[in-house]
DNA sequence: ACATTCGTCTACCATTTGGTAGAGAACCGT
DNA sequence: ACGGTTCTCTACCAAATGGTAGACGAATGT
């Protein structure tokens, strides 16, 4: 079993992403854990530090995987976006947590979200660089680089942690429906980024 | 002075749309309007009642906007679906309520989201079966229309409810840059639709 | 064997929350 | 003039929230 640090961690992400950092409370999580609150508050000892924890960590599993996905693609740039997209759609979709809580930090108290920023920043700054770069070599369509990794991000963040998006068209979530969604945000992405 | 009740649903649709719900008390909403808590209560029985409240009227604004855009617009696909875009995009960004709220239904009590999602779903499926028929017609790149509808609806709300995803590569907001995003997204969806 | 640290707990507490009860002012139609 | 309706208010309340104080048992080092 895990430590209950860990547990606890995990379970915060959870609920988080899902619910929103204010919807949530330590009763709630410490229920969840299945452990008593003045535990939660014996490992992070406010509300707020947990908080911190969890977007460390979610910053820090999404670089790793990111980073693993970089390194083992090609040096074709539509690959090599697609393997990042890979990459981070499974965890992503499995756990709308993850994508979600980045998309919270912006209703966060400052402190929380300027270290999940700093911790984020170098891999944005890749990335827009290695954008300009290929954008330079004409592998791909011509933009502003900056905007265009907003854009994907937005379009990749929104389309996995939105479900009600997906459920107001009729999508279902199952194995077979998850590969057509993840296939056809490649396609729309490689359209959109193609010379 | 526009009626009280008419600020309390404009104060409560900015808090909630920036904030979250679960993150927006009663009090909150009625120190903003310069009222007090009972006389939220009074024009809205419960929280939720005004929840509900934002959601109806935030998707009537859209339903309207979009409508006149589309009849305004020429008969080309891409021409329209950039009228559609100009004429959310800028509500949207100056009040990132809106789209932000719609954001927030999968996490509302189920109540008040299907009651949004009802109101919404003619809209989305008249988007679903013109892009159906450009696809069909050759004018719009061959794809579910389906998923590509949640994929545009996706970038567009992602790229106007965080503005924590533009301030990490460095965009500032502005007259000028606001047109540059606008015009970055519509070359972005341009070529993810186009044939 | 014993003091100490570690991890978890129960018992509280102050504040905030959504909500109730009902008073009082302003405006009606008669 | 006046009884009723509309609107806003003050005064409360019970529940939930983040957090404190400190007890208790199990390891652990000496």
């Amino acid at each position: 079993m895990a430590s209950t640090r860990d547990r606890i961690l995990d379970a915060a992400t959870d609920l988080f992403g899902t619910r929103g950092v204010d919807a949530v409370s330590l009763d709630v999580i410490a229920a969840e854990v299945g452990v008593a609150k003045q535990t939660l508050l014996y490992w992070f000892p406010s509300k707020d530090d947990l908080v911190r924890a969890v977007l460390v960590a979610a910053a820090h599993e999404l670089s790793v995987v990111i980073d693993a996905a970089v390194r083992a693609a090609t040096d074709d740039p539509l690959d090599r976006i697609e393997a990042v997209i890979r990459a981070v759609f499974r965890p992503a979709v499995r756990r709308p947590a993850l994508l979600g809580l980045i998309r919270e930090v912006s209703r966060l108290p400052s402190a929380a979200g300027e270290r999940l920023i700093a911790d984020l920043t170098p891999l944005v700054d890749r990335a827009v660089a290695f954008l300009q770069h290929e954008m330079d070599a004409g592998r791909l369509r011509r933009a502003d680089p900056r905007l265009v990794a907003s854009l994907c991000y937005a379009t990749v963040t929104g389309i996995a942690t939105e479900p009600e998006a997906l459920r107001v068209v009729g999508w279902q979530p199952s194995a077979a429906g998850l590969r057509r969604l993840r296939n056809e945000l490649l396609a729309f992405l490689r359209a959109a980024l193609a010379p």
